[in-house]
DNA sequence: CGGAAGCATCGAAGCGCTTCGATGTACAGT
DNA sequence: ACTGTACATCGAAGCGCTTCGATGCTTCCG
C-alpha cells in the first residue's frame, strides 16, 4: 500500500502538502494540487484510516446500534438502516453495525476507544439504561424514536400520537363509532418501546374528541393469534366497524379472518394499518394507510448527527409528520339499518 | 480518556508491560498483572481503536457488504446481518455495514486504507463484478452465496440444489405428478442471482429422475401478480397438484388464492415453501417447508473469515444441507377418480 | 520604497499504540 | 562456581497521518 510519504517524493512535494491537498484545509496552488493529485491516482493511494484517526482523533465513523430482537418491523428496521449507511456515505462517513446485544457496554466501548465519532440508537425505550451514559458524554448521538425523557437528547421519530389521531380521525369522519385496534405483541409493551404507547395515546385522545369508542388489544403476529383476538373484540363489542392495526404481521391475518366471518373490507368494515406502504401496496386488499417513513428517519438521523459533528447542532426532537393515503380498505360506516 | 501511558504510569511499569498484559503475547508475573488490571480499572481506560490498528496494521473490523435493494429477502438479510455482528463481537470483531451502492469502489476503499480486516458479501451475483478485486488482494473474504466461479474463494450458502430436490422429492413421494414452482420476481432471474438458478436446477433434475412434471414461473409479490400467475398455471396445466414457493411474498396470495378458487390445502394441493421458519409457520395454513437458515450462514461466514484471518483458513465452499419439514400444507395427491 | 499582508510550501512534533531487541534476575544443570 | 535458559520488564523505534509554526516569496499601499 502506497503512503502519504511515498505520494509526496512521487510529486516531488512534502508530506504536508499531500495532506493539505487531501484535506483542503490550507491553500495550494493549482499546479501543485494537480501535480500531487496525479501521483495519488498513479499509485492508487488511499489514506490509511487508523492513521488518520489517531493523528486526527477521527474516525469518520458513525456508529449504529440495532435491536437484536427480530420480532417486529424487521423491514423497517432494515430500510432504516440503508438508510443510514447511504445517507453516511455521502458525507463521508462509514457505518458500524452494533446489535442491542451488548447494551450499554457498546456505548462504553464505542465512546471509549474513539472507534466511532457518534452514534444513532434505534429501537429506543421510554426509560433506556443507555440513555445516562449518552448524556455523560460529549459523543454526538441521535436516537430513533423517543424515550420519556428527551431532555439533552437529539430523537428522530413518526410523530405516532400523531399518526393515531389520524386514523381515528379518518375513521370518525367516515361515520365509524366503534373502532378497535389491533397493536404490536404483548410484549413490545411490556417493553416499553415508546412509539407503541404513544400510538395509543393519540388514538384515544382524538377518540375521546370525536366522541368514537375504542378498544385496543394487543396480538401477536400469525393466524392464531388473530384469530382469538378477532373472536374477542366481535365479542365484547358487536358493533365495531373500524379497524387500526400496527402490526405488519397482523394485516394479512385479520383481512383473511374477517374474509372468512363474511365481513367485507370495506362495505362491512374499514381498516387502517400503521405500516410501510410496501406492506399496505401488497396486502390482498390495497390498505388505507399511514406509512412508516423509513428511510426518511435514517436519513434525517444522519442529518442531525452531521451537524453535530460540524458544531452547527442542537437538541431536540424531530417528529416526522404522519400521512395518511387513502386506499381502497376504508369506506363510510354501515347504516345502522344495514 | 486516559491512554496507556497514563495507565502505566499509574500502575508503575512501563506501557509496553501494559501493553503485554493487554495482548498477552507476552508472559507477565501475576502480581503485575493485577495491579496493571486493576489501573484500567481504575481509570476506565479503553485502548484507542486508531492507535492500536495503525501500529499492528489490524483494525479488528470486519465489513459486511448488503444488498442496496431491499425487494426481497429482507428478514433473512437482517437476520444474517445481526448474526454475523453478533459472531463477530464474539471473535473481537466489529462489523463495518457497507451497502451495495458503492460497489467494488467500496471494496477498493475498504481494502486500501484499512479500514477493515476482512469482509463479507452478501446477495453475490453469478459473475459479480466484486469478484476480481477480491481475488487480486489478500485481504481474506467470504460470500454468502455462490457465484459461478468459485475458485480462489470462500463461499457459505445454502445447498440450493439439494433444496430443490427435496421439494420435488418430497412431493413425488406423495404421488404427485405435476408440480408448479412459483420463484423470486423476474428481476432476480434477471440480475443472475445463484441461488434462483440452482432451486431451478435441483428441482428439475431431481424432476426428470421422478417422472414428474415442472413448470417454472418467476412471480413479483402481492396479490395481482399471484393471481395473474396462477391463472396461467392453472390454465396450462390444470392437473397441476403439487405447488413449491420460493418467494416470501408470494406465499400468503397463493394461499388465499388456492382458498378463493376451492382448492383446499393440503388435500386438493401440496404447496412446499423455501423461506424462513417463521414465515411457515405463521401463514394461514401451516407450510412444509425447506427453511433457509440465515443465522447459520452470518455465523459461519464470519468463523470461516477468523479462520483466514488466524492464518488457519483455506478456500471452500460450504454448502448448508437443507432440512424440510413436514407441516400441515402437504398431502397426498389425489387419486385421478377424485 | 519600506513594511504589512497574503500565498504556497516545508519541517517537525506528536497522536497512542505495538513490538523488537536489550537488560536484569533467578534458577537449573554440570 | 559458571554457563545456559527461562522469565519479567523496560526503552525506543516506528506505524502513517495531521497540524502548527516558520520560511521565503509576491503583491499591495501609503
Amino acid at each position: 500500500m502506497a503512503t502519504l510519504a511515498e505520494v509526496a517524493q512521487h510529486a516531488g512535494v512534502s508530506a504536508s502538502t499531500v495532506s493539505y491537498v487531501l484535506s483542503g484545509k490550507r491553500t495550494i496552488s493549482t499546479a501543485t494540487r494537480l501535480r500531487v493529485e496525479q501521483s495519488i491516482r498513479e499509485l492508487g493511494y488511499h489514506p490509511n484510516a487508523g492513521a488518520r484517526a489517531l493523528a486526527s482523533s477521527r474516525s469518520n465513523i458513525i456508529a449504529l446500534m440495532v435491536p437484536l430482537r427480530t420480532d417486529m418491523y424487521v423491514p423497517v428496521m432494515m430500510e432504516i438502516a440503508v438508510a443510514v449507511a447511504t445517507t453516511a456515505r455521502t458525507h463521508g462517513y462509514d457505518v458500524l453495525l452494533l446489535t442491542g446485544e451488548e447494551g450499554p457496554d457498546a456505548v462504553r466501548r464505542v465512546t471509549g476507544s474513539g472507534l466511532a465519532d457518534a452514534m444513532i440508537l434505534m429501537d429506543v425505550e421510554l426509560d433506556d439504561e443507555r440513555l445516562p451514559l449518552l448524556r455523560g458524554t460529549d459523543q454526538p448521538s441521535v436516537l430513533i424514536g423517543l424515550p420519556a425523557d428527551t431532555s439533552g437528547l437529539t430523537c428522530v421519530d413518526l410523530d405516532f400520537e400523531a399518526t393515531g389521531a389520524l386514523c381515528v380521525e379518518h375513521l370518525a369522519m367516515l361515520g365509524h363509532r366503534d373502532i378497535a385496534v389491533i397493536g404490536e405483541a404483548p410484549a413490545v409493551y411490556e417493553r416499553h418501546t415508546g412509539f407503541a404507547e404513544r400510538t395509543l395515546d393519540g388514538l384515544r385522545s382524538r377518540a375521546r374528541k370525536s366522541g368514537v369508542r375504542v378498544l385496543h388489544r394487543p396480538c401477536g403476529g400469525g393466524y392464531d393469534a388473530m384469530s382469538v383476538t378477532l373472536a374477542r373484540i366481535l365479542d365484547e363489542r358487536p358493533g365495531t366497524s373500524g379497524f387500526v392495526v400496527q402490526n405488519e404481521q397482523a394485516v394479512e391475518p385479520l383481512l383473511a379472518l374477517l374474509r372468512q366471518q363474511g365481513l367485507a373490507v370495506p362495505e362491512d368494515v374499514s381498516v387502517v394499518a400503521v405500516c410501510p406502504d410496501q406492506v399496505a401496496v401488497q396486502a390482498s386488499v390495497r390498505l388505507t394507510s399511514v406509512a412508516i417513513p423509513a428511510q426518511e428517519m435514517g436519513r434525517h438521523a444522519v442529518e442531525r448527527l452531521v451537524a453535530k459533528l460540524d458544531g452547527r447542532g442542537t437538541d431536540d426532537v424531530v417528529l416526522i409528520a404522519p400521512e395518511l393515503t387513502v386506499r381502497t380498505s376504508t369506506g363510510p360506516a354501515p347504516t345502522a339499518a344495514s
